[in-house]
DNA sequence: GATTTTTATGCCTATATTTGCATGATTTTA
DNA sequence: TAAAATCATGCAAATATAGGCATAAAAATC
């Protein structure tokens, strides 16, 4: 593999995910640990990626006001976000499920976009309320101390009087077969009333999700009608969900 | 995790809470409380946020209005939540309105207490939903941006439907004559339903707030049942109080 | 085409950084 | 004032880094 290719390897998967380990690259691209260090460092020096102590992060990252890790696998999300994003238009009413993917498309709105997002998670209205130009509604209701969400009859209900644009949610577990499901039964009832209320479905989901499943089932895949994960969209893994008609971005 | 990650993180936390503790930074990002210490020291050096005893505090929170009179007003603030929670019986039902005063209430409640909590305030909610022996309802609504709570026809609706045996309420300035007043009108009329939803009314307010007014009424004085100061109750301020028949602890 | 020079890479070693733990000092709380 | 929490410091283990060196490949030179 020649020096340059591997260079860029290094940058896109630093674009990717945002943070990357000298180990880690050096085993996947099959070299030593000091040739990646010296790979590094010639990038820092050209100010492509920031070097640090056991890798490099992204230029972008250090700076913007986008808030870091609180968990494995963020900056996945945080590339989910960023192509979510793309999907906003002017002026759109939209609602944005809770889960930490949609807590960063929220922190990645542009401050000049026009927009009326309802939600049901606290996180994400809080962060909402933020952003100039976003008109909040909360939706209420009972708050599920895990997911920090509303429950329950008031937010089914509530739910069940409006219809937006889009609808961007997240999920615990999804399976080309089995669809979406959760661990938590009032969770599922109210994410069923989230995907009546909207006009189309975008589902936020890491691969790491992706063919799993558990107890209680919140839709069909074929409610989805887009799916955003941080593969490539020709990836194998999303060939059966391309056969649903969903639209992979 | 990489240093530098977790570092942002720390960052991100203060400029979003305010104030945060080691002992809760180090469990969350699974680090030891020294390597948070470091951390914390670290950007302290680098003016990125303040250390303080047990935690860190943002900057902005200090800087913004003259960093003393900030710091003695939160230390207020303390004081007269630990007052008010003096009224909490095990199995109460109430309502906390928003506010940094009602928020240091809620950071309060000890975790052995049973509570059903109705809120219209995010940051209050988001507290709450750590406390898990309380049940935490949020009242719904269009977001007001400067209050981070619930306003409009919605929230109003749905507090018209409920009663608690206790509403603590802060206001923006109160006066003997002139009641309870705010510089928003919309606030005013969710605070109206406020406590008109309440069995009995706690007002906190800092001694700052006394006898000052602005241009929209919540309420008369006589509409409180009970008002919290950090005042000594004997204290000459509060005598015009005590002649309206409230309780002042 | 053969030889020299340059570049890239991997390995080794000494040094530096990071981190968790132990200890005693200091501060806060009751 | 006593107990609890927090802090500073030093130490040791694990990991990361920089620089020297050898080898091999590529490029330049003769």
């Amino acid at each position: 593999m020649l020096k340059e290719e591997r260079q860029q390897t290094i940058l896109s998967e630093v674009e990717l995910h945002n943070r990357i380990l000298l180990t880690d690259i050096a085993e996947t691209l099959d070299v030593s640990i000091d040739t990646i260090r010296r790979d590094v460092k010639e990038l820092d020096a050209e100010k492509k990626l920031k070097k640090v102590h056991g890798g490099a992060i992204s230029l972008g990252f250090t700076n913007s006001n986008s808030r870091n890790n609180h968990i494995y696998a963020l900056n996945d999300k945080i590339a989910i976000a960023k192509k979510a994003i793309t999907l906003l238009k002017d002026g759109a009413v939209i609602f944005i499920d809770g889960g930490t993917t949609c807590l960063e498309l929220v922190r990645l709105i542009p401050d000049n976009l026009n927009l009326t997002c309802f939600t049901i998670s606290l996180p994400v209205a809080m962060e909402l309320s933020h952003k100039p130009n976003v008109t909040v509604i909360s939706i209420g209701g009972q708050i599920s101390k895990e997911a920090q969400i509303s429950i329950g009859a008031n937010a089914i209900h509530n739910l069940s009087e409006i219809k937006v644009d889009y609808s961007f949610i997240g999920t615990g577990y999804v399976d080309a077969v089995y669809g979406l499901t959760e661990f938590d039964w009032d969770i599922v009832q109210v994410k069923k009333a989230v995907i009546q209320a909207a006009k189309k479905t975008v589902l936020l989901s890491i691969s790491e999700k992706l063919n799993s499943q558990h107890r209680f089932k919140t839709c069909d895949i074929n409610s989805i009608n887009t799916m955003i994960t941080e593969l490539d969209p020709t990836d194998r893994v999303l060939e059966v969900f391309r056969n649903h008609d969903i639209k992979i971005l």
